[in-house]
DNA sequence: GTCTATAGGCAGATAGAC
DNA sequence: GTCTATCTGCCTATAGAC
């Protein structure tokens, strides 16, 4: 499939994608407080003016930010919904998302905007919440299926499991990064998910 | 025990000690980059004058803050180990602290500290480390204890499991704040200890 | 689409009077 | 200890030339 954004071929990818592709990795480094159009357009090599031309305001980068995230997050999960059939390996694959985020010594950016919660212009604040309650039901879905299935073992509401994964593989991130140590963040996931999966 | 830090008696607290709690509760609601010293000054109806012969820069501000931060944690954890012996019971007491500082809508101090984390001078980045690690001393030797008397079942060694409690609770409180919702946090913090806690 | 130039405001911080 | 006044620098954002 072949996408003609621009004249040029073998090009870079457009400037529009670049400032987010920044942005995105500064926001999940130092927080939606921590960083200035400034630093993207150093960066890129363009000026301040430049960025304000694709978006005008640092609140709509924000909101185009959580838009391509959640997408690019979601398309990753509806992959493992056909790659996999196990649900206790759809959650170790749902932890791997967040290991290579961390990776790069990265909060994941929901997680990194939770905490500016309150610094928040309000479309943000709906966004975040979205992706927090969009994972929710994703784990919840494979929760139940394993349950059915017998791998997974949990009582009463998949919601409140599906909650905690949710938040301990957040908080994991967030308390690990300082120490710069995925097996840190490795080990919290593999201890929050062995915890449900049923013993062979 | 008579404290004399001033001539007037039956008298408000001291200027740094109203400073301190300002400047904590705007922490851990907006982050350390999300408040500044007018925000600080203009609740407290003085001047940032004033503020900066208290604490000389923003700096030592977060300095003392997550000192005397950590000073009341950790003794409140001091409380808990002289009134409590059951490891289980401990446990929900340590989530306990948690929940008292979320009732308010706050983040832990060094749990948003850590979000900031990249944006800390480094003073103030080994003091956050240091809480964690105290952190973990003292919820893996709780766990050792509770191992020992039968009471908590866990593999392998606390250390990876205290980890795992602290990511797990710093996450619970991240992500439920947007919901205003003290029983998310509550939730999760049940299940995180009750997997731990011997079936009776 | 990107630039120069600039506006208008707020940041952290200091000098010196009281 | 707290004030007024001020500095310097950075912030988000806009106008208008190219």
């Amino acid at each position: 499939m072949a996408r003609a954004e621009s004249s040029t071929s073998a090009r870079s990818a457009s400037t529009p994608a670049q400032i987010l592709d920044v942005a995105e990795r500064l926001v999940q480094e130092r927080g939606f407080n921590g960083f200035s159009y400034a630093d993207i357009a150093s960066e890129l090599g363009v000026t301040k003016a430049a960025l304000h031309y694709h978006f005008a305001s640092k609140a709509d980068l924000g909101d185009a930010l959580i838009d391509r995230y959640a997408e690019r997050f979601f398309a990753a999960l509806a992959s493992v919904d056909g790659d996999e059939t196990d649900a206790v390996v759809k959650l170790r694959a749902y932890a791997k998302l967040y290991a290579d985020v961390f990776r790069n010594d990265r909060m994941c950016l929901c997680g990194m905007l939770a905490a500016d919660y309150a610094t928040l212009p309000d479309p943000m604040r709906a966004r975040v919440v979205k992706f927090f309650d969009d994972n929710e039901v994703w784990l919840a879905r494979v929760l139940e299926e394993g349950r059915k299935a017998g791998s997974i073992r949990f009582e009463g509401s998949p919601r409140p499991v599906a909650r905690t994964l949710i938040g301990g593989l957040e908080g994991a991130m967030l308390v690990a990064r300082p120490y710069h140590d995925v097996k840190r963040f490795r080990d919290a996931a593999d201890l929050l998910i062995g915890g449900l999966a049923v013993e062979r």
